[in-house]
DNA sequence: AGCACGCCGACT
DNA sequence: GTCGGCGTGCTC
């Protein structure tokens, strides 16, 4: 694969079209002008400029544009538009030096924008997020002696560093950078930079330049693992899809049937074909036993994209996707808008996670969008779970959707088996959340060698702090809700609020009857949860495993050496310890407490909650030894927990399909919310009515609209907030409704209106 | 980002 | 009447 691979799929016509001088060209700029996503107003999406002489623009070609006193980046979008005379129009700056954004790709930015009802130029920033990178790279600066003699002292730190670059120099290195050179005489860059601007030091270009530290290839060609009847059948379907185009492809397989194994080889299909591979995961952190199950396939590591990534290793690698040079990548949400050269697969891995919705800016669902991107495209989407989303199955139902299962563990291995135990006969005291046959089924674990797993979906100390004096309790001032005790940071106690992340020291007494040493914590959090097991279990190891104690892919990747060697009897976390992961010993999983998700009357309250739960539950028992999984519960009769104890996913799957379709909801119906906030509640009152009249106008009959009601966190980072929902048929234009209606409505000021298409979360 | 425009209250 | 502060909209 390299840059000037085109040919390898037939370039469309638009992208054929050339723009030569004089021509007029529609610009989509980078930066969303007059307000930003959320906000009504800059309906001028593109501007139309003239080509200047002696340069010639394709579609898709990343220019600099003048926009009043300043120059901005933009695409040229097409054919100018505008009704505006040629004699106002400013010509093109010229063209920034990078690939073309290509046409599918520009389809998808119109595509999603138009689908979440975003302005364009913020979903073409997720395109192109990062400025420097369109630009070719700096040839890399090293470092070499002038012969020049320092003038005046030669310091400790000085003779240091000219020792570090003679001795590079004789051994025949490259030349080293200022920061190589920093780090080996162990000195600051200042000192460095104090001896080329004495001019003892020169800066020349590292002979060869980028280009000689290309990783290695992924090698398809490497034997993969022995694959199961089930798992060979799959894998031959993807391989074909990989073939033909645009599919969707949904990858059903209980947990540890071996997915992964199987659209590995959809990927080695891919990249024979000498195309890219995406794999979208919903949380990269937790990638690090899937990396190594790539690597002991294809013998070399795939990009990894996500946002914590530093800013030089994103620009690089997103230059080395947009010029081909990079066949795999594995990347969070954000990954999907990267501007692959020559693309052949999608795979969205535990595509039901919800992580996948992003709810800030531009609000998109990456598995939708992805399955949108692969029909643009004309490649396969692979949509891998062992507990598909309802709108999945809803499209495998209707047809569009093809599902390949994988009915059974791989290998010796069985599916554990499940059983509740009924809180209601446990008489535990308010500070024990671990009943008596768990605690049993932990020791007897250990007894066996074995390693056991407690999940608990609250991070924290303690969900509720209350002063027993007075009864006051503990709140955000900032949002509608209570702040969350944290022990395990340093410095000792903290109170954190989970939505905004307002931090404060527990106060020594109480904010308002003054009572000291009088604070209750009330609730279990995975940190309580630990010390609690610590106190009853004195011999085992434990190990927490939380989004506090885990920062990074390092952290985590720390704390699973740790399972695998052993080194834990009980691992003690939150959800991130539910995804994916392979622990052969781990044959107990106790989940603390089974019914947190079911409350409230979220629309997803089951199906996520039987998503997760059977997730966590498949962590057990995935290799020789069979598992056990303990459900602590207060309605053991509920659906959610009578279906995981009876395996029967496909029956809790249709009675919760048939009860959605009664209801009209999704996936037989469409819904789109609207959040208005404001920091004053009247502000929001006030937008909100006017933006529901507005709806009422732009819905399409046969419509409903719920609200403005406040919404249940009513107050979020210091903002009041009113929530709208429409309802309607699946072959509804919602986006379009909600579209005309913010052009009716006037949004000043501090005041936002959201759109969110296809709401996931109701908060 | 930076400038023009218009609305409104304060002062001559 | 007129000046000036400030919020709002526009920039191809």
């Amino acid at each position: 694969m390299t840059t000037q691979d085109t040919s390898a799929k037939p370039a469309c016509d638009a992208d054929a079209r050339l723009f030569r001088a004089g021509d007029r060209v529609a610009v989509l700029p980078l930066q969303a002008m007059g307000g930003q996503p959320g906000r009504a107003g800059g309906r001028l999406d593109r501007l139309d400029y003239l080509v200047p002489p002696g340069l010639d623009l394709t579609p898709g070609a990343v220019v600099r544009v003048p926009l009043g006193p300043r120059q901005i980046t933009g695409v040229v979008w097409g054919p100018g538009e505008g009704d505006l005379a040629a004699t106002r129009l400013k010509p093109v700056t010229g063209r920034r030096d990078c690939p073309p954004v290509s046409g599918p790709l520009r389809r998808l930015v119109d595509a999603v924008a138009s689908y979440t009802v975003s302005p364009p130029a913020g979903v073409l920033r997720m395109v192109l997020p990062i400025d420097e990178a369109l630009d070719p790279p700096r040839p890399e600066a090293g470092l070499v002696l002038t012969g020049a003699a320092p003038q005046g002292r030669l310091t400790a730190q000085r003779r240091a560093v000219l020792e570090v670059i003679s001795a590079g120099a004789a051994a025949g290195d490259t030349p080293p950078s200022v920061a190589d050179v920093a780090r080996a005489a162990d000195v600051s860059d200042g000192v460095v930079r104090g001896l080329i601007e004495a001019g003892v030091l020169a800066v020349v270009e590292r002979p060869g330049g980028r280009g000689g530290d290309e990783a290695p290839a992924p090698d398809p060609e490497r034997p993969g693992p022995a694959l199961g009847p089930d798992q060979t059948a799959a894998a031959a379907a993807l391989v074909d899809a990989v073939a033909q185009g645009f599919s969707v492809e949904v990858l059903d397989g209980v947990t540890g049937s071996g997915k992964t194994e199987v659209y590995f080889e959809a990927i080695a299909a891919a990249l024979r074909r000498g195309r890219q591979a995406l794999v979208l995961v919903p949380e990269i952190a937790l990638t690090t036993q899937w990396l190594e199950r790539f690597r002991a396939r294809f013998g070399a590591a795939p990009l990894s994209w996500h946002s914590e990534l530093g800013h030089a290793h994103r620009r690089r690698a997103w230059r080395a996707v947009a010029e081909g040079r990079v066949p795999v990548v594995v990347g969070a949400r954000s990954a999907l808008f990267l501007p692959f050269a020559d693309l052949g697969l999608i795979v969205v891995d535990e595509e039901h996670d919800a992580a996948f919705k992003q709810e800030e800016g531009v609000i998109y669902h990456a598995r939708d969008m992805a399955v949108m991107r692969g029909a643009l495209e004309a490649v396969p989407v692979v949509l891998a779970s062992a507990t598909p989303a309802l709108e999945t199955l809803a499209n495998v139902e209707r047809g569009r959707y093809h599902r390949r299962r994988l009915a059974a563990r791989h290998g010796a291995a069985v599916m554990p088996a499940v059983e509740a135990i009924d809180m209601r006969g446990q008489r535990l005291p308010a500070v024990r959340f671990v009943s008596e046959p768990l605690k049993q089924a932990i020791v007897d674990a250990a007894a066996r060698g074995e390693q056991a797993m407690l999940f608990i979906n609250r991070r924290g100390y303690a969900p509720l702090t209350l002063c027993r004096a007075c009864g006051h309790r503990m709140r955000c001032p900032s949002c509608d809700a209570w702040l969350v005790e944290h022990r395990l940071r340093a410095g000792g106690p903290r109170l954190i609020c989970h939505h905004c992340g307002h931090d404060e020291k527990l106060p020594d007494a109480c904010p308002d009857c003054g009572a000291e040493d009088k604070f209750a914590p009330c609730g279990p959090g995975v940190e309580r949860l630990a010390e609690e097991v610590a106190g009853l279990l004195p011999d085992l190891r434990v190990a927490v495993m939380t989004s506090d104690t885990i920062a990074g892919p390092e952290a985590a990747a720390e704390l699973i050496g740790r399972m695998e060697a052993g080194a834990v009897d009980v691992l003690i976390g939150t959800q991130m310890m539910a995804k994916g992961y392979h622990f052969p010993k781990l044959t107990v999983v106790g989940v603390v407490d089974a019914d947190l998700g079911l409350a409230g009357g979220d629309l997803r309250a089951a199906e996520r909650t039987y998503q997760l739960l059977a997730q966590v539950a498949g962590r057990a028992g995935r290799a020789e030894r069979p598992g056990r999984v303990l459900l602590q519960t207060y309605d053991p009769g509920h659906p959610v927990i009578r279906a995981l104890i009876a395996g029967d996913r496909d029956g809790f799957l249709e009675a919760e399909a048939d009860a959605r379709r009664q209801a009209g909801a999704p996936p037989y119906g469409r819904w789109a919310a609207v959040i208005v906030s404001a920091p004053d509640v009247g502000d929001a009152r006030a937008t909100a009515d006017l933006f529901a009249r507005a709806l009422r106008r732009t819905l399409p009959p046969g419509a409903r609209l719920l609200g403005p009601a406040p919404a249940p966190i009513g107050l979020l980072r210091g903002r009041h907030r009113l929530r709208l929902l429409a309802m309607a048929d699946r072959a509804a234009d919602l986006p379009l409704a909600m579209a005309r209606a913010r052009e009716l409505v006037p949004v000043r000021g501090a005041i936002r209106v959201q759109i969110d298409v296809d709401p996931q979360s109701f908060l």
